[in-house]
DNA sequence: GCGGGCAATGTTATCGTTATCAGTCTTCCG
DNA sequence: CGGAAGACTGATAACGATAACATTGCCCGC
């Protein structure tokens, strides 16, 4: 692959003289300008971006490390940061996490000695070590989706209690009074905002301790199914349950479904996170939706605007607000006597076969 | 920053010595070895991959050029190429073309600049050209998803052909006659696979020409709706669909609901491409599922192969099966008396209030 | 006792750029 | 016509590591 020096020769100029035509960094005359790319475009010269970046000590390059990028939420994110940055020349390199904090760390360590010019970070639960190391090494910072403890460093995520607070809300306008809460892990803050927005939601109403009922999990299909168990040796019963995020959702519906309860009709279900639009061609979960590649977008340009400022510039928290849409998985409960007397027997499967296919079939192989 | 000097100074040792302990490559003794990582604790050094990279001509990174990621069959496959070249020490770099030629071509010449070790590519339509600068720059590139023509690369993909064909088979079997295909564009090798599956099913039933129906257009869910229309103008009405991916099927979806056509009742819908399990709880359309993050694994195993062997490689195409999951969507034909008769009027849409929602509701703004 | 072999360590050049400073050549004005 | 300003160009030294070769010191056997 040839270098500056061979198009130099080529063109009889010396090296620097090339480098000032291919930045366009002035001082050149039109005649060694032509000189010098008519011998770029004859050895098809391509600059060596490592030895750019080695010497001028910036890459345009950031990394966004998440917990899996097959969470739809966090794909729509990845999306908005890679089109921001793309705009403004900079490349962005993805890492997954799968929720590990030695992973994460893993990685840290690894993009610092890549040398990426900053990092956007959805923390594994709490991941101050992470933040250290980052700190300790200059890199700056933005924390996505989920709160960061007492560190200096650009925030932005979705109003989690006030989404959950909303959601929770319209099952008690419906006439619930028994909710239970399926949430994430209780250390990670989106989760722990979201029963906190429930719980708001519920001591407006003075209900009684007995009425609410919050189970912490994680944030996966197999957690929600879990969980459901627990919920329905419960007595009594809860009527609604608010699904803390999409995986645990459509663990929860397959559980219920199982168990032969439908929905709405014997128990509602709310959820927070909804699936991208066009993904389904008859949505039904009553959802709290994320603006998921805005978030990805306005996260890339806070990072984006403080790797061109020269100045310092203070720590910013983006709260983005979430939105309500009702659908046809929540409905007014059953009337109270109805209650005890769920059984099986009494409810089929609206639609059984496919189930089994579903759960057994030859399916994606994501081991 | 500190560097390698640095540690030398406090170690009281050469760089070399310093290179020789951080890269474990021998040579020093284990008294030296416990001063030179006391020094580098003690400063928090951490090796710049540039510099290495740019000495030892290897960035141990890839590239994964895709259409787009928020394409849940690209997103596991972009997971499984991630987990494969993390555990040989790879990074990822991913990049979105939309289908666009000229942003695949500007992708390869920063991916180029920036060094890459290879380049995992999913072509936008025809993109020769991406494939020529590659060539002609020597770097290694694994074609996934889609045929190159003509060029001397390692290929993998799923069968397309032979899904199609037992989705048609499928359908065939089910008694249909009349079956259209709402295929991708005319010139991506999937979509024209697809349609060559279809036409080998059709023809082996002697089906005259009539009965065979080819839409192209492209493959997203905006697409799917209206090549809906051109079916329902079309006379007879064929009695099945074979869509060639998941969004227009979902477009699909929508416009027959829309038109009050019942699925299967009515018409029977079979789809290319299934959605990831636990993301649905009650899957519902009939498909052929393709093993997205083998193809993404595979993919990567084939280029880091290449890549750590020191002698060339012939080029190998990898084709992988597909799995056909039948469910709810496809059922036999109506009563053939009854085909001409489908009025609005006389079906309406199942669930109807959602629909609204989904549609105009304020979900993601992914603009 | 001496040369060969080997382990440990150091020196120098190099990867391909850009920063910096130092020329050279016009040009223009007094 | 001399000199200074300005435009253009080049030489040299980094950036931070490793490759390749050189050196030192020690052990060993004959």
């Amino acid at each position: 692959m040839s270098t500056l020096n061979d198009v130099a020769r080529l063109a009889g100029v010396s090296t620097m003289t090339v480098s000032r035509v291919i930045n366009d960094s002035g001082h050149t005359s039109p005649v060694t300008r032509a000189r010098v790319n008519k011998a770029i475009a004859e050895l098809g010269y391509m600059p060596n971006a490592l030895a750019r970046q080695l010497r001028s000590r910036r890459t345009k390059t950031i990394a966004l490390v998440l917990t899996d990028i097959t969470n739809p939420f966090f794909t729509t994110l990845a999306r908005g940061v890679e089109d921001a940055a793309r705009t403004r020349g900079y490349a962005v390199m993805f890492c997954n996490t799968d929720e590990s904090e030695l992973e994460e760390l893993e990685y840290v360590r690894v993009l610092i000695q890549r040398r990426v010019d900053g990092i956007l970070l959805v923390p594994a639960t709490s991941s101050s070590g992470s933040l250290q190391l980052l700190h300790d090494h200059g890199l700056p910072v933005v924390v996505i989706d989920r709160r960061a403890h007492s560190w200096q460093v650009d925030q932005i995520r979705t109003d989690s209690e006030a989404g959950a607070y909303s959601l929770v809300r319209h099952l008690l306008d419906l006439g619930h009074r028994r909710i239970a809460v399926l949430a994430g892990p209780q250390n990670v803050s989106t989760s722990a905002d979201r029963v906190a927005g429930y719980h708001r939601a519920m001591d407006e109403q003075h209900l009684p301790p007995e009425s609410q009922q919050v189970i912490f999990g994680e944030y996966n299909e197999a957690s929600g199914f879990e969980m459901i168990q627990r919920v329905l040796a419960s007595s009594p019963r809860p009527t609604a349950l608010f699904a803390t995020n999409n995986f645990i959702a459509f663990g929860a519906m397959r559980a219920l479904h199982a168990a032969g309860i439908r929905t709405p009709e014997d128990m509602s279900i709310a959820v927070f996170d909804d699936l991208p639009a066009g993904w389904t061609f008859d949505p039904f979960l009553t959802v709290v939706s994320q603006p998921a590649y805005e978030i990805g977008r306005q996260a890339a340009e806070l990072m984006l605007g403080r790797l061109a400022s020269d100045q310092p510039i203070d720590p910013r928290t983006v709260v983005l607000p979430s939105a309500l849409i009702v659908r046809r998985s929540t409905a007014p409960p059953p009337p109270e006597n109805a209650a005890s007397s769920w059984e099986p027997t009494a409810a089929t499967p609206r639609e059984a076969p496919s189930l089994a296919l579903q759960t057994s079939g030859p399916t994606e192989n994501h081991a």
